[in-house]
DNA sequence: CTCGCAAGTAAATCACAATTTACTTAGCAA
DNA sequence: TTGCTAAGTAAATTGTGATTTACTTGCGAG
């Protein structure tokens, strides 16, 4: 049977996971059109013809590992009178392990079919519940002012990079993003 | 002599505007790589050819249609102690007419190359400036915090639409917008 | 053991758009 | 008027990468 600690060589869940993570991988680093299946399939160990059989298309595969990185439990996780504190800690905290959404939802902008795939992903993964957790009228805007200055944040730490944001970022710079989302967070 | 009421059939100079003003247009509306060179010449009544004629080839096009684009006077003609107001209302404030640099930005992401391009003229045309406007200390990291609070914005309000910052927004986000572009340049 | 099927592979196919090439034509100059 | 050159065009070329196809092989059931 298929429990996880499977050694066989052939094991159709194992590559699928496989191909899944280096997805996740590849399309938090990588644009979405220079991601090529040649290279996630080649880091999973695996061959370009299997995202077809497993996933459908390549498409389909970003949904897949999009929607298993969105976890809107990073933010929601923290206390509200320390939210914008934490939160700034953590995205000046680099981590090799963890993966990163938002690049992958700012590299969803290369075209309109991943643009409609990370906007539908993004309401019901995060949008929703986060609102729910803000609570309140206007709990909508201030939503998405969290998703606007995060997004922004990473945007000019990570791909179009900007020296006050690089690596763990100066004492100011984390100040401002503490203060920023507290201030939202607290209306 | 080519003076700008030219009218012959033939012009290179005006040629070349045409397309160069189709390319402003379709990169600030398109992802880079759904931007068709043969929708840009089609859009100028021009043919697909003449882009490696004119500017060497379709990165190069972005490239000048970009800098063409960035004007850091949009921010720094702005009075510092109605900075906040100013922008908020010229961002909530869709124009059809003025064509909006920040998407190209955000496009931009789409791949290494246009990256790189858009990282150098970003420096010069928009961070260089707004440094030496702001003043002080940690102008670079207040530069980039408006950079960032801006590129969020747009990101959500016209690429990956969010309800809340759709069309003119409402008045808490434009309030949200105006303190906290105000808060940075305050300091 | 061996058969059948699921898993995996290599190579062909398809699609598409940038760039190049070889050609046509408008417009200016002598 | 005639030719020469710059401007413009149509079609061929190229390159790339996703997807499909036809094939091979591991592995477990019976």
């Amino acid at each position: 049977m298929s429990d996880g600690s499977d050694l066989r060589k052939r094991n159709a869940e194992r590559t699928r996971e496989a191909i899944l993570a280096a997805a996740q991988d590849v399309f938090s680093t990588t644009p979405y059109g220079e991601a090529s299946l040649k290279e996630i399939t080649h880091r999973a160990g695996a061959n370009p013809a299997l995202v077809s059989r497993y996933f459908g298309s390549k498409e389909k595969l970003f949904e897949e590992a999009l929607s298993g990185a969105l976890d809107v439990g990073m933010l929601t996780s923290v206390p509200r009178d320390r939210f914008g504190e934490a939160i700034a800690e953590l995205f000046t905290t680099p981590s090799q392990t963890r993966i990163n959404p938002l690049p992958m939802l700012i590299f969803s902008a290369a075209n309109k079919e991943t643009q409609a795939i990370a906007v539908a992903l993004l309401h019901k993964k995060i949008m929703q519940p986060l609102e729910r957790w803000i609570g309140g009228a206007d709990a909508a805007a201030r939503a998405a002012e969290i998703m606007a200055v995060s997004t922004g944040f990473f945007t000019f730490q990570l791909i179009l990079p900007l020296q006050p944001f690089q690596g763990r970022a100066d004492e100011g710079v984390r100040q401002w993003l503490a203060r920023s989302l507290q201030a939202i967070i607290d209306g």
